[in-house]
DNA sequence: CGTATGACTAGCT
DNA sequence: CAGCTAGCCATAC
């Protein structure tokens, strides 16, 4: 398989969002080149398998909330790991004004 | 090349 | 506040 420039941007971008902090797939989206491919940005998390290359769990959505993981319970799992990660929460909800991934 | 789909988002009801 | 709709983007078929 031959990655695209965006996808390709993605998992970088993915990769580099520091433990603790997340990012939203609108902001790695604007970060690829186009803000308005959250959508995009969801669906190559899915198509990831690797991720440990590609921490994944690391990206919610717009307001904090988990959404999707393709890895063991969902995002059961998804938000253990944040935690695991000092990833502060807000009920269900990532603290945004707190963990919110800042390039 | 046109259609369908999805881990999104913002706006309305 | 919760639920729905329409719009955007990249891929798969």
């Amino acid at each position: 398989m031959q990655p695209t420039e965006f996808s390709d941007q993605i998992y970088l971008l993915a990769s580099r969002i520091p433990k603790g902090k997340v990012a939203t797939y609108g902001q790695l989206a604007a970060l690829a080149g186009s803000s308005r491919a959250a959508r995009a940005v969801g669906r190559c998390m899915r198509e990831n398998r690797n991720r440990e290359a590609v921490p994944c769990h690391r990206v919610v959505a717009a307001d904090g909330a988990l959404t999707g993981y393709a890895f063991d319970n969902g995002v059961v799992t998804k938000k253990a790991l944040l935690l695991a990660e000092g990833v502060v929460f807000a009920g269900d909800k990532v603290d945004l004004s707190v963990s919110l991934w800042n390039p």
